[in-house]
DNA sequence: TTCCACTACTCAGCGTTACTTGGTACCAGT
DNA sequence: ACTGGTACCAAGTAACGCTGAGTAGTGGAA
């Protein structure tokens, strides 16, 4: 993925982040992970965890510290009303946006009339 | 639409005016009223019209002065190569985003074995 | 014991993008 | 002459993701 995915990840990578959350409970490093494996290859780590405390400080989620068997304890985060909140507006803002791309990508029908 | 969608149109934005200029030639001040038009109602007119600049001297379109009958000449903007090159680039990446997201949106399959 | 790899989180500084606000200029109708 | 619609441009601001480095804890290899 070039460098273009990068500002198209901004704002949506905060949905990604709830959507995830919202299945269940995770730590950074295990989301992390996650995108790895789903083909976000390009996500720096310290990127999750930034954003992980923006979602903290605005109380879309509840932290709890859980003793690790291999390191550092982790910080698991569970998605809270707010969250589960911002996570249907997230959905709302992303349709709108979809149905317009989608619209513009098979350009069969115009929604034009002047000239 | 909230100010969420500000940071979504991020990287976004860039690929639609692509889009909508890949169809026929436009100006900016046409490209903003389309745009308000089809419900991009927050988008600033000198966001489009300083994007518009950022493609031009990255030459990804062509550009013409076109006198106009109600006002000051038109600045008409064609898709060039690299412009066609960079919006297929940019299918290809909000594809990406867009299967995952469905994913994430239909919980039905978890891509997920470890643990 | 020392060293390395893996786990797990933190932080400062940077670049890109969209917004805000205000300005320039041209034409038509009153 | 003045107003309103057309059409474009510029400077400053904020948000977000990236880069790159650092801090710790555990367990296995040397």
């Amino acid at each position: 993925m070039g460098k273009q995915a990068t500002e198209m990840l901004k704002g949506v990578l905060e949905g990604i982040v709830l959507a995830i959350l919202s299945r269940r409970p995770a730590y950074g490093y295990e989301i992390t992970a996650w995108l790895r494996d789903q083909g976000f290859t390009d996500i720096a780590e310290g990127t999750i965890y930034a954003l992980l405390v923006r979602i903290e400080q605005r109380g879309l989620v509840d932290v709890e510290k859980v003793p690790s068997e291999k390191g550092p304890p982790r910080k698991v985060y569970t998605l809270g009303p707010q969250g589960r909140q911002q996570l249907d507006e997230f959905w709302r803002t992303w349709s709108f946006l979809a149905e317009r791309l989608e619209q513009l990508h098979n350009p069969n029908d115009e929604g034009e009339a002047t000239q």
